[in-house]
DNA sequence: CGTAAAATTGAGCTGTCTCAATCAATGTGG
DNA sequence: CCACATTGATTGAGACAGCTCAATTTTACG
């Protein structure tokens, strides 16, 4: 249980307790969705800033021809985006992938925070600092890897967030994601990704099970990513 | 001349006048590089935020098997980045393209100036706000459009932000890429960037001079990026 | 138990790449 | 001011990674 419905972000700012025992001031009434739902709509005017608690979701652009883009999963405990608290306005669209909840925070009430103790400050600009760097990867894998080398390194991506997070067993992770999200997250096609993961299943990388995924051989994996 | 040799960070800030009439007390010296040179190294510790004043650059990241990406473009006016106000250090390469200068700037004074000044804080996140929104972008551009599409887009968002910046004539920008470049910062092969470049201008959307880009259909240029 | 969503598989097809050669432009040293 | 060297643009031929279309099987779930 540990990790799992705590806000890691809260934890972090000292708004909630690592085991949480109940009601302080800060806490927010949680609001729950279900899975493959529409969280918020791109260009929506956000007042306030929600985190993530429970579930998975992921922020989406659609392009006009039906194509669609993944940018970035969120995990249990991430913010939508750190970029709400400086502007309201949302990018992209934030679609839910399994079910969850989810609680909303002022955008004025994390921006006193943050001005009062600059150690609240570095800590979310460094959130935001990884939101970037991730993005960067990103860019670069799209536009430089091969097909298996994209599956490759989103595996690993969520297999080290979860970990980091405390949310992974010893060796293998939860794993909602549907063939066509990693599809839509490596920039490939539903057909080609599951050839891929095929490939990946055949030669004993990793085992994938309806709702967990087992990494066996890390090092061969990390290799294709470098 | 107009807009050229001032850093538009710094005028934004008020720290520079946009006539600029010699010497004021935020006046840094100007450190000049020279084409195709490495201007900063990943992983490099940077003490100071440079700001570009004449001349471009690139954010580049290097795979092991010499392929390359770019980031970003950056043009002049441009800070490297505004992540360096809150990390030290820098997560890619920096390029030039052509030869130009900078300055280089505190990170203590930027980030005193702020605090002092709610505006100036939010004009700096504005701006980082503004880096991440074009790396998103970027990944939905590479990871699903075409090589064609990819260019127009690239095309049109330097016209943009040429545009923007007051940099660009009545109808053609300075236009000082390589088709490498357009390769590397759309995920395509230099060889066929030309073809589709050949393409565009047989057709009679742009033309590319030497250094300089002609855009003579927009609307079809922009319908190709929708 | 039936139905809808997801995974799998196969057969072509095409956008983009690789390799390689040629040509144009620019800069450099003598 | 010329000859050469270097960098970039262009073009063609063939290869292949990844796509489309379509059918089938498996799994989830009310």
């Amino acid at each position: 249980m540990r990790g799992l419905g705590i806000c890691r972000v809260l934890v972090d700012l000292g708004w909630e307790e690592p085991r949480s025992n109940g009601q302080d001031t800060m806490t927010q009434e949680r609001r729950s969705f279900s899975a493959r739902r529409i969280m918020f709509r791109r260009d929506e005017i956000m007042s306030q800033v929600p985190v993530l608690c429970e579930g998975w979701a992921a922020s989406t652009v659609q392009l006009t021809n039906g194509r669609r883009q993944i940018l970035s999963f969120l995990l249990p405990g991430d913010m939508i985006t750190a970029a709400l608290l400086f502007d309201q306005r949302l990018h992209y669209s934030i679609d839910a992938i399994t079910r969850g909840c989810y609680r909303v925070f002022d955008r004025a009430q994390f921006r006193e925070a943050m001005f009062r103790s600059p150690k609240i400050f570095e800590r979310i600009l460094s959130i935001y600092n990884e939101e970037k760097i991730r993005a960067d990867r990103l860019i670069t894998d799209l536009g430089r890897r091969t097909g298996a080398e994209r599956v490759a390194c989103l595996i690993l991506d969520l297999w080290d967030r979860l970990r980091k997070a405390g949310l992974a067993e010893n060796d293998s992770i939860d794993f909602p994601l549907r063939q066509t999200h990693i599809a839509d997250a490596t920039g490939l096609t539903p057909v080609y990704v599951n050839k891929v993961l095929g490939e990946f299943r055949r030669s004993g990388l990793v085992t994938i099970t309806e709702r967990s995924l087992q990494i066996n051989d890390e090092a061969r994996l990390r290799r294709m990513t470098t």
